[in-house]
DNA sequence: GTGAAAGCGCTAACAC
DNA sequence: GTGTTAGCGCTTTCAC
């Protein structure tokens, strides 16, 4: 077993408290008695024990992130900024994945309530309703980060997707090109995002764009589905001449990319593809993808500052923080040619 | 403040322990009492404070995971096999990230240390020399994940490396190459894993190349370092008539198709492309990435299991786990033509 | 400036 | 079966 604040005592033939209070700098000791006490941990090599001190004060110094799968760079990337500022203000990180599934994310707030994390980070994919309540009654620091479903209930951290939709579609416009398609992911959910971006392409095919609106359904949001939907970008570049395609995320570029590729279509030559997100791979995929920024790793930092600051009783503003998106104007887009 | 197992026992009318007697189900309660408890628990919301449970128990079912950075895709399947493991035997996984900083990763295992982490895996891409000490007066179980250089001093899992890149070079041999080039990253320290990858290399092309060895130097990891050693290859092109290049890392391959894309030399049909490891990208690029695949997420699995084995007490064989590679062949090879 | 003692929320003897 | 009690390792009054 390793030495105790009691040996430490012990050794160095002080009281307990005094011990404590060198180790933490609580109150003032006599120089000559705290090197006693300095000598007596080295010699022991002591080290306090988080968890009896987080019994008595109530500080666990644990935040507790639920992510649907780290093995997604876009939630690495959030995590990376949790982390990063939560070290900052010594607070650590304890990590849980749910891979989407509804009553693994319950049980894990439970979970990490009985652990006594002092906030809670929820990178979902999901909309669950029982969230609300679980978080309700256990009323701790909560930030709720979901790129797929529209948050109201809860405090949040994202870029406003109507407007970056809006503004990448413009950028195609302002490309010459006439024919614009719009891949989103098929979804019934009033929340979805896809709404979002949806209305933002369509507003500006509306107030600038020549040609009609041409919406294409994605079944999900992989590569692999993005290359399902080829088949029918095909058709419309056929039927409706389309010179551009706006995908509301990257993997869908990338697998629709990926499709063109295998059938001998040039992008951007042939056809230009905007992406959605600035995943990892879509700066090092040739061609470069074009596509909107979402700073994930500030999103995490974001998140995690607000619970810091709840934590610390600071006034906190606003509860849906909208964070400034950027379009990546890279080589998957080039002018159209008429 | 929520409820504690007192708030619980004076509303069920009992004692504490009868409490903590139903909510471990340690000892037999009369089901009379136990629906009373229950019932308590219920009504009060009443989650047990397992900072409280872990002060006395001396289990925290926390695995404290040190990773270089969680945004590298192969970390993130080692941190997944990690915690889905972890997660079947009701552990918890403390993340930090050292970003490759020697003090950082000494400093973090002592703080697992004073979280009273059960065991520590630390997935580093550095030698550390000071990790020994650290570990060994901490004496929790502990293993080491370094896919760039060879552990000795510690339980480590890890593929064979050098037949691994014998099999490959074997395999680029098989097509009909000639000449081979081998692209490693320059290093001077003897534990560098890329002396093996040479190693195997080097012996495959003595054994049953018909060319010479050519060695190519890349100056460290990544996708801009794999592009930058394309000028190199382009010269042993010329001068050696290479056919087909295997590199040490995925990575430094993407970079260099990358640099080949760039310069209108197309892969595989001018030359073939081997990567290392099978990271995410490696499927997803086109051409897809001939590779090895480095089990990573098993790799993590492997290890949390062993460090639970430990735990429990059970017998463990070896300390230097060789899990089995396999050489995934995709679109970036292709037969040489003579 | 220092020590004694209570108590954080719980488990685990130990009694009955 | 159930209750009482000691104590896990620490912080924090409260005396002195």
């Amino acid at each position: 077993m390793s030495a105790t604040i009691k040996d430490v005592a012990k050794l160095a033939g002080v009281s307990i408290s005094t011990v404590s209070r060198v180790i933490n700098d609580s109150k003032p000791v006599s120089s000559e008695v705290k090197e006693k006490v300095l000598a007596a941990i080295e010699e022991l090599g002591y080290k306090p024990n988080e968890v009896a001190r987080t019994l008595v004060t109530k500080k666990s110094y644990l935040i507790g992130v639920i992510v649907s799968d780290i093995g997604n760079s876009y939630v690495a990337q959030m995590v990376r900024g949790i982390e990063e500022v939560g070290r900052m203000y010594n607070y650590d990180i304890l990590l849980c994945s749910s891979y989407g599934d509804k009553n693994t994310e319950l049980r894990f707030i439970q979970l990490l309530n009985r652990k006594q994390v002092e906030g809670i980070i929820l990178i979902s994919e999901i909309m669950n309703e029982g969230i609300k309540e679980q978080i309700e009654n256990s009323k701790i620091p909560f930030v709720y980060l979901n790129r797929y479903y529209h948050i109201n209930d809860f405090p949040t951290v994202s870029i406003d997707d109507f407007d970056a939709s809006y503004e990448m579609t413009n950028y195609l416009i302002s490309l010459g090109h006439k024919n614009i398609a719009c891949v989103s992911v098929k979804n019934e959910n009033d929340c979805s995002v896809e709404n979002l971006k949806m209305a933002g392409y369509k507003k500006a095919i509306e107030e600038f764009g020549e040609g009609d609106e041409i919406l294409v359904c994605a079944n999900g949001y992989t590569i692999e589905e993005g290359y399902e939907i080829g088949r029918d970008i095909l058709k419309f570049i056929d039927e409706y001449d389309v010179s551009a395609v706006f995908c509301s995320h990257d993997e869908l570029a990338i697998g629709l990319i990926n499709f063109l590729y295998d059938n001998n279509i040039r992008v951007p030559q042939d056809i230009s593809v905007t992406g959605y997100g600035d995943i990892k791979i879509a700066s090092v995929f040739r061609p470069k993808l074009t596509t909107i920024k979402e700073p994930h790793y500030d999103m995490g930092a974001v998140a995690i500052r607000r619970i810091i600051k709840e934590l610390k009783g600071e006034k906190i503003d606003k509860t849906q923080i909208r964070l400034p998106f950027q379009i990546v104007k890279r080589g998957s887009c080039e002018k159209a040619e008429y």
